[in-house]
DNA sequence: AACTGGAATTAGAGAAATTCTAGGCCATTG
DNA sequence: CAATGGCCTAGAATTTCTCTAATTCCAGTT
């Protein structure tokens, strides 16, 4: 992960009210580093398989408890697409996606190429804070 | 449920391919019953306290497979909102979602009040089986 | 109405994802 | 560098959903 972006890492996480710890900063890293602009949608299981495999000692709460917090932050969005299966995704960018049911993948839409003609009124009292929307596609064959 | 939609139900059953079997007719009947054109958001767990509580002796395991089943039938459609979260809706007309993050509780958007400007090619192999928007809504105070 | 074959149902165990708990550890502040 | 309060951890617990194997039921046929 560039430089650059690590120390922004520790300055979003202090805003956010994190401490930047050990664990938060490798998970921090394994997200955005290295191809720091490659869309991602992970697990919580996942993330804990790649951290293990990098030799980073992480426990699976630690994991749950730090995407819920970067998710509250602001540096990650969460997709849920099953009953049981949810995405973290690194795009936090107005945005949409293709999942795709036999392969359980996961796969962004730029917002210009779905676009909404009219917006309902929200219900009194409340106000919309996030608009999702999923496509879900069959491949054939 | 007024006898017309009874009779309906059976013949949804039999073109699917399942019997209709006290279970499933039970369980039609309180989707779909009394007030027939109500929209309805439930769980498997809700459903089946529901008919519990109507003495109807059904198993869970049966209401799941039946709400399976029926929306393998598009009698229903399945909402997914929450990681380990899901909604049976009873209207399977082409509509969107608000969601009510604080209770929980989901609620219909007619088709005509979100339309979608343009619709994103699918990947290549690919066919678009579903489109699902959620608005998920802060209820403010 | 009894018979039969396959489907459906059931209770309970099992699985998978996520959250909780209680104790120890560590980052920040002064 | 000691204190404070947030953070992390392992493992248990919870929740939601699925599986299994045995039983029961439905529908078609005598």
């Amino acid at each position: 992960m560039a430089e650059r972006k690590y120390r922004e890492l520790i300055e979003q996480l202090k805003t956010a009210g994190l401490r930047p710890t050990r664990q938060r900063l490798a998970l921090g890293r394994l997200l955005y580093g290295e191809n720091g602009d490659m869309e991602r949608h992970v697990t919580a299981e996942q993330l804990h398989a790649e951290a293990m495999s990098a030799g980073v000692r992480v426990s699976l709460a630690t994991v749950y408890n730090t995407l819920h917090q970067f998710t509250e932050a602001k540096l990650l969005r969460e997709v849920v697409v099953e009953p049981g299966r949810s995405y973290f995704d690194t795009n936090v960018d107005d945005h949409h996606h293709f999942y795709f049911e036999q392969s359980g993948r996961l796969q962004d839409i730029p917002s210009e190429e779905l676009e909404l003609k009219s917006m309902p009124e929200p219900p009194l009292g409340g106000r919309i804070r996030r608009v999702d929307v999923i496509l879900r596609v069959d491949e054939e064959g």
